[in-house]
DNA sequence: GGTATGATTGACT
DNA sequence: GTCAATCATACCA
């Protein structure tokens, strides 16, 4: 089952807390998303602050499409664009709970402890193969595939992880109790 | 054209 | 705990 089309067409802090307990597959590999970050283009931590660029010209495209960047220069990391009237916003994904295709990600990730497949967002994208060539493809189409939750997950809260601004807004959402965070999160 | 920086990770002291 | 790896992008000249 598919999300809705106007699921990403809401304000990022939203999308990202209810992305949590979304399973998210990539040519049928990955799992169940247990931590997010939200960006807005109001927050000076966010790419899409201080307006569209070659590299963030994802985020103010369509909702509901892919943002791929690369992350000091090493790894590739992956949001959601999500956002009303394409001002710009997205959701980063940090962390699954690994499902579906394990001994994929365990070949990709050269490790074989399920707690550090796909706990990070630089982990998470070498272990579904994320590049650039993804970037701008429409979530709800092959090779993605986003399966909505069944039921409502309790979601805990903290700050955001690795900023120099705007640590102090705190939009990171995490399945609560999860064993895959890549953080832990501040005792509720 | 040149330089500074980062939504990270893994190895090492 | 500290620190290097490594490069696309952004910003300044």
């Amino acid at each position: 089952m598919s999300l809705d089309p106007k699921f990403f067409a809401r304000e990022p802090v939203i999308v990202a807390r209810d992305l949590i307990g979304v399973t998210l597959l990539l040519d049928g590999v990955g799992g169940i998303i247990v931590e997010t970050e939200a960006y807005d283009p109001l927050d000076p931590a966010s790419h899409s602050f201080g307006g569209k660029t070659a590299r963030n010209a994802s985020m103010f495209g369509p909702p509901g499409c892919a943002y791929v960047y690369r992350s000091y220069g090493i790894h590739w990391c992956m949001n959601f664009v999500a956002h009303k009237s394409r001002i710009g916003g997205g959701v980063l994904i940090r962390a699954l709970e690994p499902t579906h295709g394990i001994a994929i990600m365990e070949a990709r990730r050269g490790c074989e402890r399920p707690k550090l497949l796909c706990s990070g967002p630089g982990r998470l994208g070498q272990a579904l193969a994320i590049t650039r060539a993804l970037d701008g493809l429409n979530l709800n189409a092959p090779p993605f595939a986003l399966s909505k939750r069944q039921k409502r997950f309790p979601v805990v809260v903290g700050p955001r992880i690795g900023l120099s601004r705007g640590v102090e807004t705190p939009w990171r959402f995490g399945l609560k109790g999860s064993e895959f965070h890549s953080r832990g999160f501040p005792a509720t």
